[in-house]
DNA sequence: ATGAAAGCGCTAACAG
DNA sequence: CTGTTAGCGCTTTCAT
C-alpha cells in the first residue's frame, strides 16, 4: 500500500487533521511541526490519494451550464456527445451539467440561455458562441460575477473567457495550403470557397490559406477570387462550375465551409475528376463518402469529441482547486484525413 | 446529489448490505426483496457512485509488469512515458507496475524479464514483443497460468494476448500509398525502403503499400524492387543515391523503417529536392525537422503515448472486473503530418 | 436470508 | 495551535 496521511501523523506524532493541515498550507499548525510532517511525507514519498480525495469533496455541489449551438450540423453532435461523456463522468463527483442547445447561429437564443442558466444557479459555463459583440460583453460580465466561461468550437476572441478550445482555423487554412501545394507540382490556379466572411472561423481557414498557398519556393499557383458559398450546396455547385469553365487549368478547390458536395458534383459534372483536387472540413459521413469516392482528396478534421469533453472537467478544476487550464487557447489537433486513415480509431475522440 | 444505495435501502425497508447484494446479484438475498430493489434502484436511476466504488476496491492490491523494447527510439521513449503516467494513475487504485526495459530487440531478455516478473508476482502483462515463436509460447503459457498479456506497439500474432494495442501497419502502408498517388498525378517510379523483410510490422507496411500504390483508376505508378535498409541512414542513402541516379523518373520513396534521414540527404545531394516526394514514419523530432526543410511531404505517427498508457488500464480493467477490451486488435489512429499540423496539440497524447 | 458494523483515505467542523 | 469526530458511498465480513 502507498503511504497514507494517517502513517505520517503516527510518525509525526500528531493527528491526521493537523497532518493535513500542514501539507495543504492551511495555516494553524506550529511552524515546526508543520516542517517535520513535511519533512516526513517528503521522505515516504507521500501522495495524497486522489480517491479518497475525490470521495469528500464530491460533498461539495457544482452545477454547470453548456450552451451549444449549431446542433444540426453532424460535428456539433460530436461535439455534444463529448459534453454529455463529460457530464455522467462527473456526475460522481457531485457535478450536475445543464445543456441548451440552438439549432443555427442566434445571438439572442445565446443570452438567454445564458441568463436563465445564471438563473438557476450555474457556477462555470461552457459555450460554443457566435462572434457578436453582446456575447462577447456577457462574457466579461460573467466574469465579474465570478463565473467562469470556456468557449468552444468557437471562439468569442478578445473576451475573459477563461479558455478556448477548438481548432486553430488559420493552422487548418495553412495545412490545406501545403496539401494543396504537395498534390499541384504544376500549379495552376486554385478556387477558395467559404460560408460568409463574418463567420471568423471560415474567415480565418481562408487568411491561413492565402497567406500560405504560395510558399518560399517552388510551383505558382494562382489564387482565383474568393467566393462566399454560404455553407450552401447549390451556391457551390454553381460557383465552382462557372470557375471549372472558365478555368481550363484550374487543378485545386478549397472549400473552407459547407458547400463541398456541390462542389465536388459540379466536378465531376465537369469530367475533371481526378484532375481538380478538393479539400473540405470535418469527418462527418458525408465527406467519408466523398473521400471514398476519390471525389475528396483531404479532409481537415477537428477533435470535436474533445472540445466537448474538456470544458467541464476544465470548469470543474478551476471551481474546485482555483486552478486554472494551462493555456488559454487550447488548439486541438488538426487531423489529415484521407480514404484509407478515415474509419474511427480505438478510444474516446 | 445523487441517488445512493443507503436511500434505495431505505424505500425498500431493508439494509445497505442487502441492496448491494441485490444489485450485484450476488446471491443470499431473498427473490422477492431482489426484484423490489431491481425496481426501485431503476425508478429512481440509480448508478453506482464510481468514487465509493474506486475507494472501497483499491485495499485489492494489484502487481502489474510492462516490458518495453528499443527504448532507445524517440518512439518508445513516448510510450514509456503513457506506461509511467498510467502506472501513476493507477497507484491509487492500489497497483503496482514494474517496468523493464531493453535496447534493441531481444527476444532471450524479453523472456527473462518475464520471468522474473513473474517470479515477483505479477498478474498481468504488458509487452512490446518481437515476432519470435518463443515469445508466443511464452504468452500461451502465461494464458495458462491465467496471467493476461497485453501486447503493445509491436504483436504477437496468433498467441493468445487479451489484445493489441498499436497501428494498423497494413492501412498505414495503404495510407502511404494514398497519399503518394495523390502527390504524382503523372506517375512515376516509386522506390521503397524498409528494414527487413522479417520484422512484421515493415512488412506489413510495405504489403499495403504495395497492394495500394497502384489503385483502379488513373496515374501508373511503377514501383521499383524493395530494398533493405536495415533501419541504417547510411545504407538508404546509398540506396537512394543509387536508384535517383538510376531512374530519372523517379518521383517518390517510402521509407516504412528509419533511414529516412539517409534517404533525404541523398535526394538533396542529387539536386532532386521537391521532385522527388518522400513519406516516412513516426513525429519524433529528427522527422519534425525534416518536414519543416520540406525534404519530407508527410510523416505518419502512431499515437505512441496511447499504446502505452492504455495496457495498464486494459489489464486492471481485467483483473479487477473480469472485463476484457472490446476489441482483440485496439488499432490506433493512423495521424497524418504535414510540416503546418506537426506541432504538439492540446491533451495527453 | 438479512442486518450491523467496519473501514477504504481524505477533509472539514468543532472543541478544546 | 491541535486533536477528535463525523462522514463521503461503497463493499465486505461477521453475526444473527
Amino acid at each position: 500500500m502507498a503511504v497514507t496521511a494517517q502513517q505520517i501523523a503516527e510518525l509525526a506524532g500528531v493527528s491526521r487533521g493537523t497532518v493535513d493541515r500542514a501539507l495543504h498550507n492551511r495555516g494553524r499548525v506550529n511552524p515546526e511541526v508543520a516542517a517535520k510532517i513535511h519533512k516526513i511525507a517528503a521522505e515516504l514519498g507521500y501522495k495524497p490519494n486522489l480517491i479518497g480525495q475525490a470521495l469528500v469533496k464530491s460533498r461539495r455541489e457544482f452545477k454547470l451550464g453548456a450552451i451549444l449551438q449549431s446542433v444540426e450540423t453532424p460535428t456539433i453532435q460530436i461535439v455534444r456527445a463529448g459534453v454529455q461523456r463529460a457530464a455522467e463522468e462527473l456526475a460522481a463527483s457531485g457535478v450536475e451539467l445543464i445543456m441548451r442547445e440552438n439549432r443555427g447561429l442566434d445571438t439572442e437564443m445565446v443570452l438567454e440561455h445564458i441568463e436563465e442558466l445564471v438563473s438557476q444557479g450555474v457556477q462555470g459555463l461552457a459555450i460554443a458562441p457566435n462572434n457578436s459583440p453582446e456575447i462577447r460583453q456577457c462574457i466579461d460580465e460573467l466574469y465579474e460575477q465570478g463565473i467562469p466561461v470556456i468557449t468552444l468550437n468557437s471562439d468569442a476572441p478578445g473576451s475573459r473567457r477563461l479558455a478556448f478550445i477548438g481548432m486553430d482555423n488559420y493552422r487548418a487554412g495553412q495545412t490545406a495550403a501545403g496539401l494543396l501545394r504537395l498534390m499541384l507540382p504544376e500549379g495552376g490556379k486554385v478556387l477558395p470557397l467559404a460560408g460568409h466572411l463574418n463567420n471568423t472561423a471560415h474567415n480565418n481557414r481562408l487568411n491561413g490559406f492565402m497567406d500560405t498557398i504560395n510558399g518560399e519556393t517552388g510551383n505558382e499557383i494562382e489564387l482565383l477570387a474568393f467566393q462566399p458559398c454560404f455553407d450552401r450546396d447549390d451556391y457551390a455547385h454553381e460557383i465552382t462550375q462557372h470557375a471549372l469553365r472558365a478555368n481550363p487549368d484550374l487543378t485545386g478547390i478549397y472549400v473552407a465551409s459547407n458547400g463541398q458536395a456541390g462542389a465536388c458534383a459540379a466536378v465531376e459534372e465537369e469530367g475533371r475528376k481526378g484532375k481538380v483536387k478538393v479539400v473540405a472540413f470535418d469527418l462527418n459521413p458525408m465527406n467519408m463518402e466523398l473521400l471514398q469516392s476519390d471525389s475528396l482528396s483531404f479532409v481537415l478534421d477537428q477533435k470535436a469529441f474533445e472540445q466537448g469533453y474538456r470544458p467541464p472537467f476544465l470548469l470543474f478544476d478551476y471551481l474546485q482547486n482555483r486552478k486554472a487550464p494551462e493555456k488559454e487557447l487550447l488548439y486541438t489537433d488538426i487531423a489529415i484525413k484521407t480514404k484509407f486513415n478515415s474509419d474511427k480509431p480505438v478510444g474516446m475522440e
